[in-house]
DNA sequence: TCAATAGTGTCTGTAAGACACTATTGG
DNA sequence: CCAATAGTGTCTTACAGACACTATTGA
């Protein structure tokens, strides 16, 4: 098929973006509620077009900052931004009901934040936990008489990026974006409990971590954060990638 | 930021086509020839405009069919059609001189063709080795009076898709989408082989896939494709993961 | 004192890497 | 006969899982 540009299918395009963090125990995302319809009154995930000029990684992260207030240093940047990928791209002819729109959804791992959304425009944004988003719990899926929290197909989108998450944490030392700058090895542990919802064995986690060259770097400083034996902080090393990975337990 | 449909900036969307082979004991692309500018008389990818109405992966499906003949079977099917999966999306604002376009690719991995080419509109396509393509073994890249053969970003989205292929082959059974329905374990591993560019350790590597469950199947029969003693055939098992992986050796 | 968390060491089972050996074909 | 590929078995080492034990804090 030649290429004919005069004669293209008019296409908007959009990026929307799975903030994933850790609080209480537990995987959060950060949705913002829709002002107007469709899916009015409904959480949706935080997102906007992309400029006429705009690198599509450079709209993710504008709409990042505008929502959180977060810096992202996309990609192998050990600044204190949040990491940011590409996640995977959805385009379903009647996924938005008023008209033809492709949206590339981008992954985000931010620690907690400290003041929840220090952003510009968002207007009625909050954490909340995936999986009440996701209905897991009730029997693995909504009921009939309920109805997925999410607009749009952005509950699909979100479900992926936490499998994301999930099995990049097994094999990355992507866990400790979900940490600020200097963090305990217990620390770390809670953040793989949470994401995975599974239990680890704190002394083989322990050995796991820092047993693998580059993954965690010592700062020298104690902290007793938790309570019991204080624990000596660590950084990120420069590793990225694990070998042989951490094992996620069968469920 | 309103969602505000009448002001979207206009795209086109296009998907594009990572078709990879083994042949020869190396791994192959499927490329084209284009014929207008820009980049006229360069290699690219295949692909197209998506549809005004079409999903994205109908999308690529059936620029496959259209340049191939290959029917695929997107997503756990296990009939005689190629793997399909989504790649990434690629959207730099230059990256078409002409216009604005957005282009979805997706991966697909297939067996050796007979007949290499049986498609429709596919003028002056051919396989060519990865390789190639991509400017390994001359140091690594192309050098400066040297122009790599690829229109647009095709060769980043081919180094993207060879990079999935290639880690994916480690914790799932896709390489058999890469071997005809029925195979021999010596098959199987002259795909890792190529795919990789190492060699494997047969004994070790018949141990590994015949051992894992559910990963081959015997079908009863046999063959003396390659010489030697005749070896059994199998077909791809149900299991799409592999748990533990194979691992691929160190560089 | 106890409870809690941090950190080390030890045993065991699984599985990968290296490699000897046998089996069955074609030339 | 030999060369080539298929397939099995054995030894060693790496490492995950289970879990005993000590260390250092706060209550």
């Amino acid at each position: 098929m030649p290429y004919d540009p005069s004669a293209f299918p008019p296409f908007a395009v959009t990026v929307d973006l799975v903030v994933l963090t850790v609080r209480k125990d537990a995987l959060y995302a950060l949705v913002v509620r829709r002002g107007e319809p469709p899916y009015q009154g409904r959480w949706a995930l935080p997102g906007g077009f992309v400029r006429g000029d705009e690198d599509l990684e450079a709209a993710a992260a504008r709409e990042l900052t505008e929502e959180t207030g977060l810096r992202s240093q996309a990609l192998e940047d050990q600044d204190a931004g949040a990491h940011l990928e590409q996640l995977a791209t959805y385009g379903a002819p009647q996924r938005d009901p008023r008209m033809r729109v492709v949206s590339v959804a981008y992954l985000v791992l931010a620690p907690d934040l400290p003041s929840p959304i220090a952003g510009g425009d968002a207007r009625s944004a909050r954490w909340a936990p995936t999986d009440t988003l996701l209905g897991v719990g009730d029997g693995g899926g909504w009921e009939a008489e309920q109805q997925a929290p999410l607009a749009f197909d952005h509950d699909q989108i979100l479900r992926d990026g936490v499998e994301r998450a999930r099995s990049k944490i097994e094999y990355s030392s992507l866990a400790t974006a979900f940490c600020p700058p200097e963090f305990t090895v217990g620390e770390l542990r809670r953040v793989y409990e949470a994401v995975w919802g599974v239990a680890l064995d704190p002394r083989n986690f322990h050995r796991k971590v820092t047993g693998t060259p580059g993954f965690l770097v010592p700062t020298g400083g104690t902290t007793t954060r938790q309570g019991g034996r204080p624990a000596q902080l660590f950084r990120a090393g420069g590793a990225t990638l694990l070998n042989p990975p951490m094992l996620r337990p069968e469920v």
